[in-house]
RNA sequence: UCCACCAUAGCUCAAUCGGUAGAGCAUCCGGCUGUUAACCGGAGGGUUGUAGGUUCAAGUCCUACUGGUGGAGCCA
């Protein structure tokens, strides 16, 4: 018998397995706080209605004792889950031979994520995680119901993807060295021609040594790769993806949002369309706000923030120079200085949760992009390859999970949007 | 890689101008039949990150190092 069940067992006696996360006694009575990975109890020892030797055991229990209870589901008003049970009996898995060390007063990030492998019980955890839970089952689902095909990328990679930052590499055998995958993109690119429309959802490693609230160094990302879609195909549909995923969450897990005090209102506002805001527009506004930035910079954190703030729901900002962005992007045909592509950045100052755009698919041009980023063009060569057989325009994007958590469930930090976060200086545990 | 900040009890923090190291929580003992981070009384718990320097005297000032945190660049 799970917790999440108990409402449907008022007045029956039932087993619940699971731990004690903390405990108040009166002398004469034992409050016993229960949790058992679907939600807490309360769990009441009176001495007068209990053998003194189950009443003993109770007193013994100490902060993350492994209990199996048995005892009586009740209604109670003064419960804050609503219901208690009056224990019957309690047989004792383990007495924990060490204290816990995560006490209930506050504590400090290093040694929280010193201790994540405990840390991951607390209850603000326990709400986080079952919202990317249903985070990521809401993506899978959108895919599912827009007839997407899954299509597993591979995370040892042979060339460098992108290109751009810095790469995990380890030896691979007598192949010299192989890489951690930074994107699956140039693989869906494949499989789109094959499948027509194709996503991925899974980890991502860049070594670049960001230390900031917004990055980690393994992250899951969602990408999609759309045959015979434009830019702005590729827009309409993040709209609708990200439309489906909240609407979703808050159906599924307002509960969870809500005991982390997340306010539900900004989100119950997310429903496509989103606002779309050209580059230029974007340089223009951010210059009306003072900020110091001219055409051709790209857009930093502070200035994604000053964008964001302007609307209520994500914002796409779509076409920046070509200089800034990567060599794959198809250049807008009515100006080539800018490239067809756009980011959606979230509301309340969550930045970039999607990069996106229409990819280059002329076989010449792109060798020539290549050439013009100073890219080994003998490692694309399967790339290039691609756009010899039956090439078509098509788009892509890719979504962080983590910052699309950290944003839903408006966590301070992405280190908590992941069950184990990797940054640069921490891999334990 | 660069910039800024932090390091004192198991945890979170205090310690005035450089002058004998403190509190809450946790732990242990005792009390309490409705507690909600329970509460009340008592006890134990310290080479102030490491190494050097200034000084009659350093947790406090200076230098280096180590570890951590936030940010820039880069990105999801």
């Amino acid at each position: 018998m799970y917790i999440e069940d108990v409402a449907d067992h008022v007045g029956e006696k039932i087993e619940i397995r699971g731990w004690m996360f903390n405990k108040r006694s009166s002398g004469k009575i034992h409050f016993l706080q229960l949790r058992d990975g679907t939600g807490f109890i309360q769990a009441i020892v009176e001495k007068s209605s209990v053998d003194e030797e189950i009443f003993q055991i109770a007193a013994s229990l100490r902060i993350e004792s492994s209990v199996m209870i048995e005892g009586i589901i009740r209604e109670d008003k003064r419960s804050p889950y609503g219901y208690e049970m009056d224990v019957k009996n309690i047989e004792v898995v383990q007495i924990p031979i060490e204290d816990y060390p995560i006490s209930k007063k506050d504590h400090g990030v290093d040694f929280l994520m010193t201790n994540r492998h405990l840390w991951l019980r607390s209850k603000k955890q326990f709400h986080i995680l079952l919202t990317r839970n249903e985070i990521i089952r809401a993506v899978r689902e959108f895919y599912n119901l827009k007839k997407f095909v899954l299509v597993d990328t591979p995370i040892l990679t042979g060339s460098i993807g992108e290109c751009s930052g810095e790469v995990f590499d380890i030896e691979y055998f007598d192949l010299g060295k192989a890489y951690l995958a930074q994107t699956g993109q140039l693989y869906l690119e494949a499989a789109a021609m094959a499948l027509g429309k194709v996503f991925n959802l899974g980890p991502t490693f860049r070594a670049e040594k960001s230390k900031t609230r917004r990055h980690l160094t393994e992250f899951w990302m969602n990408e999609a790769e759309m045959a015979y879609y434009s830019s702005d195909d590729n827009m309409e549909f993040q709209e609708e993806l990200v439309s489906y995923v909240v609407k979703k969450v808050l159906e599924r897990a307002s509960d969870h949002l809500m005991a982390i005090d997340r306010d539900l209102k900004p989100l119950e506002k997310v429903k496509a369309p989103f606002p779309r805001m050209s580059y230029d527009e974007a340089i223009k506004l951010l210059q009306k706000k003072d900020f110091d930035i001219k055409w051709g910079d790209d857009i930093g954190g502070d200035e994604e923030t000053g964008i964001s703030e302007e609307f209520d729901k994500p914002v796409m900002v779509y076409n920046y120079p070509r200089n800034i962005k990567a060599f794959y992007m198809q250049p807008d045909p009515s100006n080539p200085e800018v490239v067809l592509c756009n980011d959606m950045l979230a509301p309340e100052g969550y930045g970039e949760i999607i990069g996106a755009s229409q990819r280059i698919h002329d076989p010449d041009l792109l060798v020539e992009r290549i050439k013009e980023f100073n890219l080994p063009v003998e490692s694309y060569d399967w790339y290039i390859d691609l756009r010899k057989h039956g090439t078509v325009p098509h788009s892509g994007f890719g979504m962080g999970i983590e910052r699309l958590v950290a944003w839903i469930c408006k966590l301070d930090h992405i280190r908590e949007a992941i069950p184990f976060a990797r940054t640069i200086y921490r891999i334990h545990p």
